[in-house]
DNA sequence: TAAAAGAACGAACGGTCGTGCTATTTTTAA
DNA sequence: TTAAAAATAGCACGACCGTTCGTTCTTTTA
């Protein structure tokens, strides 16, 4: 019972975060306005300021969120899979299903170029996300490893890079190509991957 | 003897671009703002603007000029080659290289998530060249299968698809976790991709 | 050297930006 | 039901946005 009893302030926050993730993904954290986004849900710009304080922590908020959703999404489910190869696989499959998921692009994605050569607390929050999946990923990798399913000398580092690039190239072709096909080539890309990691 | 004797408005132009593709490369095409570019290049904002007629155009011009030292940077030094994999494999060398040339930020990369999914002619413009970069990929990969370097059931699309992944996934890292240690991620990641697409 | 063309400036325009303030309304708690 | 607290509106601000316009200075051409 965590969202139980939500005061009007947390619920019209969350409506608000609702509507700026939608923004987000056409325009980019960047592009963010709080007028355009206090127009969409019907309010005053100094309504939906107020409960941020400033546009950083509104932007902050929005990477939270979303890191939520993303984990929810792609590595809950898969704790309902065996360790090892199976797990793995799911975590890939929902990968590339959230890519879809989010309309052919990703905020969080979209947030990593925008931040990455930059500094402030936007690129910190970036940064530390992209570690700490990379890292689930590799974690992933390393059960696979565990259970033979993987050879025995994977790097499971380099693995979790070739695994991330793959997603990134999804990622890539899913907005400018479209998504079916995107899809595709990831899936085969992946099996190829598997495969040559192989026992 | 293309640009010999350029008029005086050429070569200012050419400062402003030079200028502005060092600013966008830090904050974006989007964040790119007439007034900051006039203050940096030491003008007005009338005269810079006056180059362009428009800031869109100005945007259009530099995913230009971007295209142009891209091909030369990449594409060209890779004719001298001999066709095969020699030559695909100086694409690849040169690719990874030129992340590094633009101080672990390309501009053009940054474009496609800024516009992919958007519409106007600059979305275009990002369509127009990653569709003809990754055709020109696929050539490569295509002169390697019929000199017999890699295997004749190679799908060129699928293998393209998967080297300009590595890209994507080294430029992603060398952004947020520093060039030397991506590109080595990287070399190995298309090293066990030729491997895998091996006679 | 004179005339025409081009380049650059400075000021101003209407907008929009994020952010402070002070009211007013609505929700919550006693 | 009433008082306190929270949520929202309204307005104004200074800054900056892209763009336009008329003017001035510099370069090119004849």
């Amino acid at each position: 019972m965590a969202t139980v009893n939500p005061t009007k302030g947390e619920s019209t926050r969350e409506r608000i975060i609702e509507s700026a993730y939608g923004m987000a993904r056409r325009e980019g954290l960047e592009g963010l306005t709080i007028g355009s986004l206090a127009a969409e849900v019907g309010m005053s710009k100094s309504g939906v300021f107020a409960h941020f304080g400033s546009l950083e922590d509104l932007q902050l908020a929005l990477l939270d969120s979303g890191a939520r959703r993303f984990v929810e999404h792609v590595f809950t489910p898969a704790l309902k899979q065996p360790r090892g190869l199976k797990r793995l696989a799911s975590v890939v499959e929902a990968w590339f299903g959230w890519v879809h998921f989010n309309g052919g692009s990703c905020v969080l994605l979209g947030a990593v170029s925008e931040y990455d050569s930059r500094e402030g607390v936007l690129h910190d929050a970036v940064l530390r996300q992209q570690t700490e999946w990379r890292r689930a990923l590799a974690k992933s990798a390393t059960l696979a490893v565990e259970t033979g399913e993987l050879g025995a000398a994977t790097d499971v580092e380099q693995l979790a890079f070739e695994i991330y690039s793959v997603v990134l190239g999804m990622n890539h072709d899913a907005g400018l190509f479209g998504y079916e096909a995107a899809r595709q080539r990831a899936e085969r890309a992946f099996a190829r991957l598997v495969g040559s990691y192989g026992p």
